[in-house]
RNA sequence: GCCCAGGUGGCGUAAUGGUAAACGCGCAAGAUUGAGGUUCUUGUGGAGCAAUCCGUGGAGGUUCAAGUCCUCUCCUGGGCACCA
């Protein structure tokens, strides 16, 4: 037997319209209140998987924390300003508004059909003026304390099209629509300040109780990093002789490389570029400069990242001083700088930095070592011991290739088993290479080598000394030999004790030296490159020659005048799109080109109706004679409006707090509301919002913080990124790949609660994993529902009233022998403790199971009374709050209505079952019995036997004693209630 | 390349350092049924007749006891990525 769940969807919903079951009262104080927040979605007008995922699962918190005595505030509306209102407008002529609102009608039936129990009497919807007029009103606010100005800055251009695209309709640098080219063009546009408070947003993300990968990701898109600013003194040619032009300003975040910086980068946009060029200076190359620039101009920022082969000019007649070395050194214009983070121009150290080593390498520039990498052994019997003095050694270690293979010389020290290459101590008067060729003869007997190179600079070891008893701090010259023959003297026993002379094959040789980072480094360097990014000691720096990088890296600084700083990789936030159908920036300007923010009574701003879509070159709005016509007649002759709008991301940057005041036109929100319920208690999302929608949702709360405009600093308490499901292949669901599941079809089939149990059921809503949608699981969910029922149809016992006696004061003659009533109870308090505990940390899949155990049990008792299934009922409710209502319905025919009751009329009123909790103690515990931590037996006790009464029952089960063979255990760990250890 | 999160039956997954696989799917056998479906019962990690042994990506380690803690390693997913 089936139920009807078309038929009991329509009841239950009749039903809660009209209970105003879900409309949450803000000025409520006799519960406690919790903020419960979805990400407001866009109306695109098809609510898909992801929203019934997104919606459906959180409203099972909504309704549970409902029914366990809290004021919830659970609201929803429509981040509805947007580009695809917009393309359906140019594609199909059709009002971005009709085609918005008509969307959000369509949407809002979708979203009843799932039962969920969102307030709609909070609704906000982006789009509608008395929304954005708040948005305005913020953009002003922020407008006014300077942390929104106007700045020059790149958009991406179609120049078939004829119009601004934005970064997403950009496809490998082409315009998605019509396959151009895409250029970049420079606009005055609107940007909001956020970098001013990157250092807050950072910060108080450790005291944020969210998960670490949210926060890290945070944490990357702030990205950032300390270093310091250096100057370097700029001369060009004028005439016959150089003459200083100025200094450019480099950032770096390794100034104890500066004597190795061997050129200048600048990035093509740099200011100073545009200056020499223009100037009276002889620049030789100026053609080549300017096409350089030129072509760099067509690429976007993203190009010219993709393009990983290193490209740029030099800017011939130009040097620049290095102020460590007073060197001159070339300066050259590369797009691998960019102008848009640090100064736009770096100090190149190609010995040290990867991009600066893969561009000299192209242009055959200079490479400088000036950091040699220092190991110092911290674990392991040579590790440095710190009672003892480090006695200073200078030394070679050798690696020698065989004359006729691919092999090298390995040494297996005997008395510890360390490998390496060939080391000994460089003895007085006696060079890198002759002692390298001393060591190998003595060692290993061979005589014949062949110098070829040293391998990069010097490295440096601390270490313990095992065989001479020492702490070492070793200074290595590496030296490269090739063997010219097998000659070989014999080498002496003393020798022949110490270690064995092996030849290793060259793709082994990483095996055998692993063990060791410094010989493991030096295998590394001779198989690739002398690039080395690490810290260590430096040499070839002067009088700094010698330290320890980090340790003289701002003594550096500041012998040159640096400065130090901190850099940022999070950029002010630009908020300008070139667009019609977004809030309307609510500024103007005078006759002579200044901004001035539109006064508050003529906000609402509106966003004007008689707008050309077709893109002609400039913004939609510019095209509107009635917004032209407004701002002369407001504001008189020469006065001209603003014509781009605000990015979308600005509206959703607040409306978590409009929700507290939805339909006040006199202020955004109301401050005793935002008092009350801020910051959001719980924030459920997608992970895709986790860096932009979560960082400006942070930034602004912050910044009306600081206006005293809002009560927190923190909009978000908890934040909790749900998983994504899949098609049912196990790929992400696209239309292309047609794996892609319609909730409808599913919902018409199995019903909305089906569908809903199955998302809750099918792993932990909280993690960010991602789980194939499988329709089997759809119909083990219905199923389990339908068994919910078919308990409900056998369901017997006295009438309950909420005051009558409990389950277990009627257990009586009909019991089922072990399946007592406080069986049944037990069984009820647990899941209710497991199902709200579940629920508390987003683990709907094990709430379910709870649930589905207690149905088991319910099940196997003979008789089953109509409050245990009254209770299972009120705890089911919350996932398929349909078919709850109907069979809470159904277990109140032919009782006599009880008047105290009257406002309990829908199972959604019902409070959370409670229980003794002394029922949650079970009388009898199972303990497992281990000898030597291996599983030998159980035995049931009491929960607090002691540990003489559970090893009396564990020495009588046949299992151990043989374990034991009749020993005496030498050691016991009894857990009571768990597990008894038998140590023989 | 760097950073983060994960790897457990045929599948989704569960396990405060304490009986690995709860709950469900699938599968198998049986009962009910005119048949199919539904429903119900039982079984279901691997090897073995059994006692028992082996099992949480792999290799080590800590512990009376490790899926869980530590080290290394491989694989998968995600984020960032020429950020100086």
């Amino acid at each position: 037997m089936s139920y009807d769940h078309q038929k009991i969807e329509v009841e239950a919903r009749k039903k809660w319209a009209g209970l105003s079951l879900y409309e949450c009262n803000l000025t409520d104080d006799s519960k406690e209140p919790y903020y419960l927040l979805c990400e407001f979605p866009y109306p695109s007008g098809d609510l898909h998987t992801g929203h019934w995922y997104a919606f459906a699962v959180t409203d099972i918190y909504a309704r549970m924390l409902r029914a366990r005595g809290k004021n919830v505030l659970f609201p929803i509306g429509f981040d509805a300003f947007g580009l695809p209102a917009e393309n359906a407008a140019i594609r199909n002529g059709v009002d971005p508004a009709k085609w918005t609102l008509a969307n959000i009608e369509r949407m809002k039936a979708q979203l009843n059909a799932m039962g969920v129990s969102f307030d709609w009497s909070k609704e906000v919807v982006a789009c509608d003026p008395s929304y954005y007029h708040w948005t305005q009103w913020l953009f002003i606010k922020l407008f006014e304390h300077e942390l929104a100005e106007r700045r020059e800055a790149p958009v991406k251009w179609c120049p078939k099209d004829q119009t601004v695209l934005a970064n997403e309709q950009v496809i490998d640098g082409h315009c998605e629509r019509c396959g151009t080219e895409v250029e970049e063009k420079r606009l005055t546009q609107w940007f909001l300040k956020i970098t001013q408070y990157a250092e807050r947003l950072l910060k108080n993300l450790e005291t944020l109780p969210w998960r670490e990968e949210i926060k890290e990701a945070q944490r990357a898109w702030i990205g950032k990093s300390g270093g310091a600013y250096l100057d370097f003194e700029v001369r060009a040619k004028s005439g016959h002789r150089m003459s200083t032009l100025g200094s450019i300003r480099v950032f770096t975040t390794r100034p104890d490389t500066l004597y190795g910086a061997t050129y200048l980068v600048l990035a093509p946009e740099h200011p100073l570029v545009q200056e020499i060029t223009s100037s009276k200076f002889e620049i030789p190359n100026k053609d080549q400069i300017e096409k350089y620039i030129n072509e760099t101009k067509k690429k976007t920022e993203r190009g010219r990242s993709e393009n990983k082969e290193k490209t740029g000019v030099k800017l011939e007649g130009v040097v620049a001083v290095n102020p460590a070395t007073k060197e001159e050194i070339p300066v050259y214009l590369a797009d691998y700088v960019l102008n848009s983070y640090g100064t736009g121009a770096i100090m190149a150290v190609p010995a040290h930095d990867e991009r600066d080593y893969e561009f000299a390498k192209k242009f055959d520039l200079p490479i400088r070592e000036v950091i040699e990498p220092l190991f110092i052994k911290m674990i392991g019997s040579d590790a440095v011991r710190p009672e003892l003095p480090l006695v200073e050694r200078r030394a070679v270690v050798a690696v020698v290739k065989h004359a006729t293979e691919e092999k090298y010389l390995v040494l297996k020290w005997k008395k510890n088993d360390w490998q390496g290459f060939v080391v000994g101590g460089i003895d007085d008067g006696e060079d890198a290479i002759a002692t390298g060729i001393r060591e190998v003869h003595e060692e290993t007997g061979y005589k014949h080598l062949r110098f070829v190179k040293n391998i990069g600079g010097r490295i440096h070891s601390q270490f313990y000394h095992e065989v001479k008893q020492q702490n070492r701090y070793a200074h290595f010259d590496v030296v490269y030999f090739e063997l010219i023959d097998e000659a070989r003297d014999e080498i002496s026993e003393e020798e022949k004790a110490l270690h064995e002379v092996v030849w290793i094959a060259k793709e082994e040789v990483s095996k055998h030296v692993a063990s060791d980072e410094d010989m493991a480094f030096i295998w590394e360097r001779l198989q690739t490159s002398d690039l080395y990014t690490g810290d260590g000691i430096l040499s070839n720096s002067g009088e700094f020659t010698g330290r320890d990088s980090e340790e003289a890296m701002w003594d550096i600084v500041a012998a040159v005048g640096g400065e130090r700083t901190t850099n940022y990789r999070l950029r002010d936030w630009l908020v300008s799109r070139q667009r019609y159908w977004g809030c309307p920036i609510p500024i103007v300007y005078d006759p002579q080109g200044t901004p001035h923010a539109v006064p508050a009574e003529h906000l609402p701003w509106l966003l004007p109706t008689d707008v050309d879509f077709t893109p002609t070159g400039s913004a939609p709005l510019a095209s509107s004679m009635e917004l032209k016509e407004r701002v002369t007649g407001l504001f008189g002759e020469g006065w001209t409006p603003e014509y781009d709008t605000l990015d979308t991301f600005v509206d959703s940057s607040w409306y978590f707090t409009r929700y507290l005041d939805p339909k006040d036109s006199q202020k955004f929100s109301d401050p005793a509301m935002m008092k009350k319920w801020l910051p959001v208690k719980r924030y459920s999302g997608g992970s895709e919002h986790t860096t932009m929608h979560l960082l400006y949702a942070r930034f602004f709360t912050m910044a009306l913080y600081d206006l005293s405009l809002v009560p927190v600093e923190e909009p978000f308490e908890e934040r909790y990124n749900r998983g994504i499901i899949l098609g049912p292949d196990g790929a992400k669901m696209s239309k292309s790949k047609g794996n892609v599941i319609n909730p409808d079809e599913l919902v018409g089939k199995y019903g909305a609660d089906a569908v809903r149990v199955y998302l809750a059921f099918i792993g932990p809503y909280n993690e960010p994993g991602s789980y194939p949608w499988n329709l089997d699981g759809v119909v083990s969910t219905r199923r389990f529902l339908d068994r919910v029922a078919r308990l409900v149809g056998r369901a017997e016992g006295p009438p309950m009233s909420k005051h009558g006696p409990r389950a277990k004061d009627i257990g009586g003659p009909h019991m089922d022998v072990g399946l007592t009533m406080s069986h049944i109870e037990r069984a009820l308090a647990q899941a209710a403790k497991k199902v709200a505990e579940d629920g508390d940390r987003f683990k709907f899949n094990t709430g379910i199971a709870a649930l589905m155990s207690l149905l088991n049990e319910l099940e196997k008792a003979k008789q089953v009374s109509k409050q245990a299934v009254r209770d299972l009922v009120i705890m089911l409710a919350p996932f398929a709050p349909h078919l709850a209502e109907h069979l809470w319905a159904k277990l109140a025919e032919g009782e006599s209505p009880d008047a105290s009751d009257a406002s309990r009329e829908s199972v959604h009123q019902q409070p959370w079952p409670t229980y003794e909790p002394a029922l949650l103690v079970s009388e009898l515990a199972t303990v497992v019995v281990q000898v030597g931590g291996k599983r030998r037996g159980e035995i049931t006790l009491a929960p607090d036997a002691s540990e003489a009464e559970a090893l009396e029952a564990a020495l009588a089960l046949p299992a151990v004693s043989t374990a034991l063979a009749d020993k005496q255990p030498s050691r016991t760990i009894y857990v009571p209630g768990r597990i008894l250890n038998l140590v023989p």
